[in-house]
This record gives C-alpha cells, structure tokens and sequence, in this order.
DNA sequence: GAATAAAGATTATAAGATATAACTATTTTT
DNA sequence: AAAAATAGTTATATCTTATAATCTTTATTC
C-alpha cells in the first residue's frame, strides 16, 4: 500500500487512478489507440504535401499502378466512388494527375500521375516512411514483421465474415 | 509468367493486376485496414446493446472506475469534454448511468454505474470479448502478446511527440 | 475581501470523413 | 430496339470529432 502520489491538497473526489485495464485487454482498442497516435502524425507529415490519408493512398495507388481504372482504385482502398471522385478532382486540379478517357469505353476514365505527381509522391512516401521510423523506435525487425502478420491475419479473418 | 485469370472477354483497359504494395509497407496503413475491419465487427456487436463505440468505452471506464469524474473519463479515453458529456446524456437518458454531485467541489459531477448499466456492461463487454477471439481466429498467444506490446510501444512512442 | 482568473461541465456549432441516393453517359444484354 | 447494367458524377446525408462560447463554481491575487 503506498500513498505516494498524494498532494497535501488533494481533494478525494473522483477516482484516485484511474484504471482502464478492460479496455486495454481490447485488441481494438489498442489498435484504435495507436491508429490514432499514427495518424495524427501522418496528417501533419502530410499537411507538408497538401495531402490528407485518401489523397495520399489514392496518388500512391496511381504510381504503383499507372493507368488504373477509378473503380479500380476505389476497390483497392475499400473506398465509396464518389469519395475518390472528390479527391481525384483535388489531385487533378493540382496537375499532379490526369484523367484520360478509354477509346474502347468511354464510361471509363484511366488515371496517371503526372511528373509533378510522381515527384510530389515521392517525397511524401519518403517522410512518411521516416516518420513511421521514427514512430517504431526500437521495434526489433522480427516484431514488426509479427506485427503486420497479425494484423494483416485480423484483416482477413475479420473481413470474410462480412 | 501466366494467364490464369483472363477471362475470354477481358478488356484490356486499365490495370490487370492491381497492387498496393508501397501502402502495405506502411504500417500505419495496414493498422487503418485492420482497424476498419475491426470496428465494423464491433459495431454490429455492439448494435444489438444499442451501444456505439463511444458509449461502450465510457461505460467500461465507468464500470471500472465507480465515481469517476466526467473530466477523468475524456483525459483517459482522449476525447474532448463535450463529446463525453452527449455520450453521457445518451447513458444517462436511458438509466445506465447516474450523475451525482459532489459535495465539496460543486462544480465536479461523478458518475456511476447503475445496476442496469452493470448488467448490460458486462454482456457486452463479454460479447466483444467472444468476438474479438473470433476474429484473432488461430493466432497463437505469442504473437497476440507481441501484437499488443508493439501497438502500446508505437502508441507511446508517437504520443510523447506532441 | 473584492476582483480576477481558472476549472468543470454544458450548449451550440463547425469541420471532417464516409455513406447513400439519384442522375448522366455509355455499353451490354435480351 | 428496348431494357439492364456499368462507370463515373453530383448532391446530400450521416456519423464522428473538434472548436468556441457560456454558465457555474472554486481558486488566486492584489
């Protein structure tokens, strides 16, 4: 028993510690507590390139896969079209993409990054790379390759459910 | 090289494979995908206790900590004050929970778990905790440890940032 | 000890992200 | 040719979280 932490002033109203063990038994809630702590970070790394989370997914994406349909992207990011419809309009009045329309289907639009998109693209992967090695700290490699197993295991068996 | 999955009236617009692996490497994505898959398996569990994830947590610190200050719950579930108090009100409203002024700082409201509000906690919370067993499906008790450590790790890492 | 500042909770409102519904243009199916 | 389906868009709604302003009460300061 230790009374420690007691100020002369302290007024006994409330709880002295609070405890929120049943919650951290959660793995959700760790997980929620700790996307919070990334993104928060993210979106400050990104505020740098005028980007937000989508945005960013969605011009990463496009890199990787040049030419891609918006539906294609749409399914990739598990995102709803006229979201990504908003954000692609936002990429592209940056010039950082371009919208070409399909000769053989004219109801589809093919989606490049430009050189500028490329460029921009780049950079932000790199700072985010190096904000999440930051964030890691002195994570071992082997618990970060457990990490991502789990949580890539979770995200399949969580997602078949449904 | 293979062929495998063409279909004979595959048009060849946009992408034929479509990858995302620059994003997979980021851990903070691979989080925010599990994260979703998580959170719409916890919704639907928490719906049949007309409970969102909100009021859930806040029931749970309740629960745990009995006589809690309102202004002890939001440091603890990192929310800001008036999104508590609309949580509350909702708890409140349906006598789960009790506001009870204090005596000596009248400006200090604690809360309490009624009996209903116990009873109801504990079958969610064991309904979650069925769920979340489901859906870790067969990951073995050291990677769940290593998972959880990492999380917390990250969590703390990032958050002395700010 | 009165004036001022700070703290806890509340109300109202705004901002952000995500989802749904309805519509246009085009292509596919019947 | 008519009907149905697909890709993308527009408009709008919902849900979550954040900010600003207010009220009451307590603490601080001159």
């Amino acid at each position: 028993m230790s009374f420690a932490s007691q100020t002369t002033n302290e007024q006994t109203s409330g709880v002295l510690d609070v405890s929120d063990k049943t919650l951290r038994g959660f793995v959700g809630y760790q997980t929620k507590r700790t996307f919070n702590v990334i993104q928060a970070d993210l979106n400050e790394t990104l505020s740098a390139f005028d980007l937000r989370m989508v945005s960013f997914s969605v011009l990463v994406m496009i890199i990787d896969n040049n030419g891609i349909r918006q539906s294609q992207i749409a399914d990739a990011l598990s995102i709803e079209a006229p979201n990504l419809v908003v954000a692609l309009d936002g990429l592209e009045r940056r010039d950082l993409i371009i919208r070409e329309r399909l000769a053989t289907d004219r109801r589809v639009w093919l989606i490049q990054a430009t050189l500028a998109g490329r460029r921009l693209c780049e950079k932000a992967v790199r700072a985010v790379q190096k904000h999440e090695r930051q964030i890691l700290g002195d994570t071992d490699a082997q618990s970060l390759v457990t990490l991502m197993e789990v949580l890539k295991k979770i995200e399949i068996a969580g997602g078949s459910k449904l």
